[in-house]
DNA sequence: ATGGTAGATACTCTA
């Protein structure tokens, strides 16, 4: 079983890249985030024609989430239960082959003390919150996605620089770090300890061509499931095909 | 203290 998260950054904008790393990667389950795209526009077919069935949640311009499962999705939930109705559309989960797959967009925070950083450390509360009353850590689950979070300094180029700014901050490592507590295992860091792993270079000031990255996609897993985890990647190659996303594929890889 | 780039939508916001 592979699963893969990968943040596209508008899936209209990168259809037919991620089309092709899928057909080529042959991932089992592909959670997507940021797709800027409503339901009725989400290109289904595409997905349909390489053997993939999709489940969706999105939104126009901003956010939106998805699941592309070469198996039947089952149990599909659609945003926090304490969801506003008009909530942006962060976090779709469901059940493929019983492994509970939870796919979330965390919100990036913008700077440290602004409104969205108090927004994005009160929804990780919720998203903590969800697990405790809606999930099973003894069950198969996965929880991956764009966590706008490098959880230690050996996620992060210049952990000086980066100190207590967004992405970074003790706030919001200590807020990922009470969810990680809840019985996930970061199971990339199973498989590779040391630092210049990044999942997430900025569009600017050539980020990527100085290897000024940060791991910040993330893909966890219970301990049920994490016992059985093979092996885990970040496919940095994507990042350097002609329109990228700014983030790349994490997948991980697990004994049936 | 600010700029750099990218995407979607409508000339600005978010990241």
């Amino acid at each position: 079983m592979k699963i893969a998260t990968w943040n596209v950054n508008s899936i209209t904008a990168r259809l037919p890249q991620v089309l092709e790393w899928t057909r080529n990667n042959h991932p089992d389950v592909l959670c997507i985030q940021e797709t800027k795209c409503i339901d009725q526009k989400f290109p289904a077919s595409g997905f349909q024609e390489i053997g993939y069935q999709v489940a969706v949640f999105g939104q126009p311009t901003y956010n939106g989430v998805a699941i592309a499962s070469l198996s039947s999705i089952n149990d599909v939930q659609r945003g926090l239960p304490d969801d506003e109705a008009d909530a942006q559309r962060r976090l779709i989960a469901g059940t493929i082959n019983n492994i509970r797959i939870i796919n979330v967009y965390v919100p990036n925070g913008a700077e440290v003390g602004s409104d969205k950083y108090e927004f994005k450390l009160k929804w990780l509360a919720r998203l903590h919150k969800y697990l405790d009353n809606h999930c099973d850590v003894k069950q198969s689950l996965v929880l991956c996605g764009d966590f706008n979070i490098a959880p230690e300094d050996r996620d992060v180029h210049d952990p000086a620089l980066w100190e207590g700014k967004i992405l970074c901050s003790d706030a919001e490592r200590a807020a990922l770090e009470n969810i990680l507590q809840w019985g996930l295992v970061d199971v990339f860091r199973k498989h590779h300890k040391g630092g210049g792993h990044y999942s997430w270079w900025d569009y600017r000031a050539g980020a990527f061509r100085q290897n000024n990255g940060l791991r910040i996609d993330h893909l966890w897993a219970t301990e049920t499931l994490a016992k059985k985890s093979v092996n885990a990647w970040i496919d940095k190659i994507t990042r350097t095909l002609e329109k990228p996303s700014d983030h790349v594929p994490v997948v991980a890889e697990f004994a049936d």
